[in-house]
DNA sequence: AATTGCACCATACATTTGTATGGTGAATAA
DNA sequence: TTATTCACCATACAAATGTATGGTGCAATT
């Protein structure tokens, strides 16, 4: 049912994509703009075309109304950006260093990202290896929160404990000890909150 | 900094931020329809009150251009459909039974549903009780992936498993024993593909 | 009694938006 | 050679869209 897109509708269907993981769906104008046409009928024939082989629909005498099928709409790459560990820290990378699919349900809001979480220690707390934690850096951390925090360069994922002027990071394996911070701490960051955990569930596992 | 809204404002800004959880942002007039006003001016200047308050934002000369503010966008509530056990098998009810608050993150396909877990025969597939896994009802199940299925009028979580003509369900609790399904049961129904599960962090939890 | 804020309405207007039609050039297939 | 497909363009147009202005009625203040 599906016929093969030609390069240039690939492109545009990867736009659509995109932007769909922002919750956002373009104009014709928007996306000739985004690809240099002058012409919104240059667009317009394209989604034409895309639509009659099956990638979208489109919702007409509605603006944007263009949506996505259920294949295209179903998972969503997004980038991981970096890895944390529960136990041990580890670097949080720069860069991206890994892609996940994510179901639509993964539309993290922009001021999020991604992390990926390495080692146990936080397995009391239900969080384990390969789990994937979304961090919103502009939240204030509160007491029992779990929070993302740079700690001489490397990242940890911790429960937050303020007392006082003294930061307590606990995990929640009773093994490890709290991380206790002075304010005289320099090399020291939240990064965020910890705001969900989220696991993919769809691959075949066994 | 956020003035009280008057409650027309909080209906209207309710009513985006419903939208928003289908990833939809609506125009003045589809507003001014859903609320009964024969004209945009309305809209346009609750709008703009709300924008005045700060709730959301407006990106003007653009079509649909409206922007929850940060704490709007960043709780969601979605209805849960009911409760699924993992173990024993619990009712799913027709209605929804509550309704969980989403980050934004849970932004879940439109033809997917979430069933809260209760019961720990799933924990060592690492799902508790309280998560919450999304389903989506239009996935062919595979071997090894997890499935809501409905038996004898119940439904469970568990593991799919399909041998020649027989449908096997596992638990990860070796404790359980599998069911096995005969083509010939007729009470017998996959419900849906567990594509995710989902845990909210963000409240404080000691 | 006068003022202010709220919740609407009608009218008006410049853009934006989706859509249709017809045309050009290049590459490819019959 | 003649079609056919693909990737564009220009032009045109009705409807949708955001915005502004001015007005009405009502309730609560001042």
């Amino acid at each position: 049912m599906q016929k093969e897109l030609t390069k240039i509708q690939q492109n545009i269907l990867d736009y659509l994509i995109e932007l769909r993981s922002e919750s956002k769906t373009p104009t014709l104008a928007e996306i000739a703009k985004y690809f240099g046409y002058t012409n919104r009928s240059t667009v317009q024939q394209h989604l034409q075309a895309i639509e009659k082989k099956g990638f979208i629909k489109r919702n007409p005498k509605i603006s944007r109304g263009i949506e996505l099928t259920f294949d295209n709409n179903y998972f969503i790459t997004r980038p991981i950006l970096g890895e944390v560990a529960a136990g041990n820290p580890l670097a949080i990378y720069p860069d991206s260093i890994d892609t996940v699919e994510l179901p639509t349900i993964a539309n993290v809001p922009n001021d999020s990202f991604l992390l990926k979480v390495k080692g146990d220690s936080l397995k009391d707390a239900y969080i384990f290896t390969g789990d994937i934690v979304i961090v919103n850096p502009n939240l204030q951390a509160e007491n029992g929160q779990f929070v993302v925090a740079i700690l001489d360069n490397e990242a940890v994922v911790k429960r937050f404990q303020k007392k006082n002027n003294v930061i307590e990071l606990h995990s929640e394996n009773p093994e490890c000890e709290p991380i206790i911070i002075e304010e005289t701490h320099h090399n020291f960051k939240i990064v965020g909150v910890v705001i969900g955990v989220y696991r993919t569930m769809a691959k075949k596992v066994v």
